[in-house]
RNA sequence: GGGCGGGUAGCUCAGUUGGUUAGAGCACAUCGUUGACAUCGAUGAGGUCGCAGGUUCGAGCCCUGUCUCGCCCA
């Protein structure tokens, strides 16, 4: 038989790549029922996540390994309970940042711009780029464990998902919900682009508020020379001046009511405008005067459509001043803002400026600020699909976890507005739509060759290409082929969850709803699963600018995977953010360090076995605790189904974080710090026998605590478990593993099972034997006995005493009491002379520690324990005696009346010691 | 302005149907190295669960108010 000798260190560096290997070569990673096969069965229930596709030119970053970590968690777990698993993996092209990327490169590098180049060129070279370091990502991604079917790897940008992109937009199309027109819309002058409203975000930043003069046009009747009449109005941008079509006061407004129906004058330019009313404006606000430019406001937009005013665009599309703009013509906002104020003081038409406070519309992307601008783009009319996708979760079709976010969602989609789906970029889906010198539209799935109304064969592409969350919002279902309906679409759409940060629940989630919705008819996803976003470990939002940026990569290289994937997963709850620290990391390296080396054991255990005279019985577990198991065995099993149960409900109710500490602590406190000490001793003791009973229990209970721990950190459970394997295969036991799979990830997860009846006492029986060996140890500890002396005690057990008498060995070993010097009576009939005396309940332990320790301060030391089971029994009288004990349940009563019970017994038995 | 989340040990966080001695990791103190593990073990110290009311036999958990930090929407 040749033994496995395992390194004393769990090493990661050695293991992680071999093993995704294996994985991936095993075909592990593709579901076990694939309609594509022949043995396919459509009854097998599949559960399917796609993953959320990060940008294929991007690089792994911490948000990437909460997400990879997370659902790969989900996945492993259902593929373990049985389902056909799949994870669709894939990138996308993300427009705005893929062709800023490009650009710098090739500004740097060869000095051109994309201009200059040329879009067919430019593109070429863009998709150069994402062939030469698209695939960064999605190995990083393996990297962290991933078990996607790379075999179904998609990118946006790919023949499929394009046709599924031109399939949506024609139908939208042909169904009117496509329009074209200009509109006031979010652009983004540096990047050249209409940005749709999400892409925009508001920062509150101190700014300047210019108070000036709307002079009001005097009728000649009434020309005074003395006075000037004028509205005062107050702006943030007086720039936009230029534009303004009216002013708006109030239509109760005292002070401005008969300005009413007369005209001002705009400043500098001369021309004139009307003064309307309207509710809208506030008369507490500024002056409680409004200036209207409806061409770059979107509320002035709104209040010029009540009152049918003109619209004037006064900036171009690099946000320069153009022709409506009069002697500012060609200056940049900012400089004809300086201007135009600076001549208007000339003019005597300026009151003041001061110090505001506001918010600015800042570009999610580059940060310059955004200016609403009138623009010819293309839009969706969401009206219709928003409602289908309130609907969906209103119903519970799709369920939001965790709640709250339902709210935030329905709140969203109760106020959209029509979504901006053009952009003024080369990388990305260019609309299908095309024109011919009579401005014809011809929309179509494949490139047409001739104007559909006119036949006019010269047509050109509109120039446009559509927002990257348009292909985006197909992802669940494009990905498995849609439009085509392909067996992989057939079987696994609508998929099962959609896992992702809630920073993009209105970017993404509910645009797949409502893509999902609208063109496949189905929900794209029964539950939305949202985990919160990671920061420092002081609850710092990551940057560079802070210098506290996690490189996930770096941490692999330090602590493994597994230690990152289970800090990521472990300590954080769903739809909260988590903070990370390098220590917390540490520490979970350290756990898995600590399974490698109980597997070590476990191992070493069962490669001791001697082949028995006699066939080991096959009677298994769940035979009600009896038969040769010891207390501790009894024990160990009951506590793992006990944690089996906990995290199977911890499970269906997405408590992962629970779940995976809840294994930490049975491993490390209940198996490692206990079960297995005892079980070196029981190892021993069996020898004769061949050591049977217990190196198969603790191979049963280690095996599943691998399976359950194998979502959370795959490596090392994977790695440990195939030693596992192995040794007991070659072992005396190896009927044990008989039915296991060649690979824990396909190994089945450990199923609950109800409680037999006998645990509950083997549980309290052993939880006493804990409390006995960890008061003694607490002595040693506290009277500085050296660990290595073995003592001498008398153990008074009362109505205990078979259960201790039976225990004898472990107290001795754990408590480091001579094993030949432990006598244990029913009752003794006077205390021993010289000793420290213990009191666990109605147990009473006697040291005779004379010579060694002081025994002088053993009186105060019990005095202490009496006091404080004095307290105890006051406080538990206080509460029996209350209401407590008619109304709370009668279980719970009984519980506290043994508490006190407890109490009163080793309060009488302190009392006996101190006489 | 509207909505949401957090405030629990020195630090970072758990604590989901309210059950009576509030947990973990790290840090700290004392002790311990011949076989699973010093990436370890034993023992210990450390918290009026932001504050104030209320409901209840019982509140970290439920309700009301309040302070504070953060986020989202307008």
């Amino acid at each position: 038989m040749t033994k496995q000798e395992l390194p004393k260190a769990y090493d990661f560096k050695s293991t992680e790549q071999r093993i995704y290997a294996m994985w991936e070569a095993g075909g592990f990673f593709k579901p076990h029922n694939d309609p594509n096969k022949a043995d396919f069965d459509p009854n097998v229930k599949p559960f399917v996540i796609s993953i959320p596709p990060p940008n294929v030119t991007g690089e792994l970053h911490i948000g990437h390994s909460m997400f990879v970590s997370v659902e790969d968690l989900m996945v492993r777990y259902h593929r373990m309970k049985g389902y056909s698993t799949l994870w669709v993996p894939g990138t996308d092209h993300a427009g705005i940042a893929t062709q800023l990327m490009v650009e710098r490169d090739l500004l740097k590098n060869e000095e051109v711009t994309r201009e200059e180049i040329g879009r067919e060129e430019f593109i070429k070279r863009t998709w150069e780029w994402k062939h030469k370091y698209g695939g960064m990502i999605t190995n990083q991604i393996r990297r962290l464990g991933a078990s996607c079917d790379w075999d179904r790897e998609r990118f946006t940008l790919d023949d499929g998902l394009s046709r599924a992109v031109r399939e949506a937009f024609v139908r939208l199309y042909e169904k009117g919900l496509i329009y074209r027109g200009p509109r006031l819309i979010n652009w983004s002058p540096g990047l050249k682009t209409a940005v749709s409203d999400l892409e925009v975000e508001y920062s509150e930043e101190e700014a300047k508020l210019y108070y000036f003069k709307y002079m009001i046009k005097q009728e000649t009747s009434e020309v005074s020379e003395t006075s000037e009449v004028y509205i005062p109005v107050a702006t943030i941008r007086p720039e936009t001046i230029l534009g303004d079509t009216a002013v708006a006061v109030h239509p109760e407004d005292e002070r401005y009511k008969k300005f009413i129906g007369k005209k001002a004058i705009v400043p500098i330019l001369g021309r004139e405008i009307p003064v309307i009313a309207d509710e809208y404006v506030s008369m507490e606000f500024g002056t409680g005067a409004l200036k209207i430019t409806p061409g770059h406001d979107p509320n002035d937009y709104e209040i010029a459509h009540r009152h049918s005013l003109p619209i004037i665009s006064m900036l171009d599309v690099e946000a320069k001043v153009n022709e409506n703009g009069g002697p500012y013509q060609g200056q940049d906002r900012f400089e004809a803002r300086k201007n135009l104020w600076a001549d208007m003081k000339a003019a005597g038409l300026v009151i003041k400026e001061e110090k505001y406070l506001t918010t600015i519309p800042r570009s999610q992307r580059g940060g310059e600020i955004v200016e609403p601008m009138i623009s010819e783009q293309w839009f969706v009319k969401i009206e219709p699909l928003a409602k289908a996708a309130l609907e969906a979760v209103k119903d519970g079709r799709i369920k939001i976890v965790p709640e709250r976010f339902e709210k935030i969602y329905y709140n969203w989609l109760e106020n959209i507005k029509d979504w901006c789906i053009s952009r003024q970029l080369w990388w990305g889906h260019r609309i299908p739509v095309w024109y011919c010198p009579d401005n014809h539209m011809t929309v179509a799935r494949e490139d047409p060759k001739q104007c559909a109304t006119c036949g006019s064969r010269e047509i050109r592409q509109d120039e446009d290409v559509l927002d990257t969350w348009f292909s985006s919002g197909l992802w669940p279902f494009s990905t498995l082929g849609w439009p085509e309906e392909t067996p992989d679409y057939k079987y696994f759409y609508p998929t099962s969850y959609m896992e992702t940060g809630y920073d993009i629940l209105f970017f993404w989630v509910a645009r797949m709803i409502m893509s999902g919705l609208e063109y496949t008819g189905q929900i794209p996803f029964h539950t939305v699963y949202l985990h919160g976003l990671v920061r420092d470990e002081h609850g710092r939002k990551m940057s560079k600018t802070t210098g506290n940026v996690i490189d996930p990569l770096i941490v692999m290289d330090e602590f493994g995977t597994d230690a990152l994937r289970f800090t990521l997963l472990v300590g954080s709850t769903p739809g909260n953010d988590t903070n990370v620290g390098m220590k917390k990391v540490e520490s979970n390296r350290n756990f898995a360090n600590k399974l490698w080396n109980a597997g070590r054991f476990v191992i070493s255990a069962i490669d001791s076995l001697t082949p028995p005279s006699a066939p080991l019985s096959q009677s298994g577990r769940g035979d009600g605790g009896e038969g040769n198991y010891s207390l501790a065995d009894s024990w160990i099993w009951a506590k793992l189904q006990q944690l089996i149960r906990d995290v199977e409900r911890q499970f269906q109710n997405f408590q992962y974080g629970q779940a995976g500490q809840q294994i930490y602590d049975f491993i490390w406190s209940d198996f490692a710090d206990w079960y297995v000490e005892i079980a070196k001793g029981q190892m021993h003791a069996e020898r004769a026998e061949g050591g049977m009973q217990t190196a198969e229990t603790l191979a049963r209970v280690f095996d599943m605590c691998l399976r359950m721990l194998h979502p959370f950190t795959p490596f090392v459970t994977e790695e440990i478990w195939g030693h596992l394997r192995t040794a007991i295969l070659q072992s005396p036991i190896s009927s044990l593993s008989q039915d296991w799979p060649v690979a824990l990830i396909v190994a089945p997860f450990p199923e609950p099972r109800n409680p037999e009846g006998w645990e509950e006492s083997k549980i309290a029986d052993f939880e006493l034997i804990q409390e006995i060996v960890r008061s003694i140890r607490n002595l040693r500890a506290e009277k500085g006995v050296a660990p290595s002396k073995k003592i001498p005690a008398t153990i008074s057990a009362g109505d205990k005493l078979n259960l201790l008498t039976n225990q004898s060995a472990v107290i001795a070993s754990l408590a480091g009491l001579g094993p030949s010097q432990v006598s244990i009576l029913k009752s003794l009939k006077e205390k021993p002379a010289d000793s420290a005396a213990l009191v666990v309940g109605s147990v009473e332990i006697h040291l005779p520690l004379a010579g060694m320790v002081d025994l002088a301060s053993e009186r105060p030391r019990l005095e202490k324990e009496l006091k404080e089971a004095e307290s105890h029994i006051q406080r538990l009288e206080n509460l029996l005696g209350s209401d407590f004990a008619n109304k709370a349940p009668a279980a719970l009563v009984q519980k506290e009346r043994e508490k006190l019970a407890g109490y009163k017994d080793t309060a009488e038995k302190i009392k006996a010691q101190l006489k």
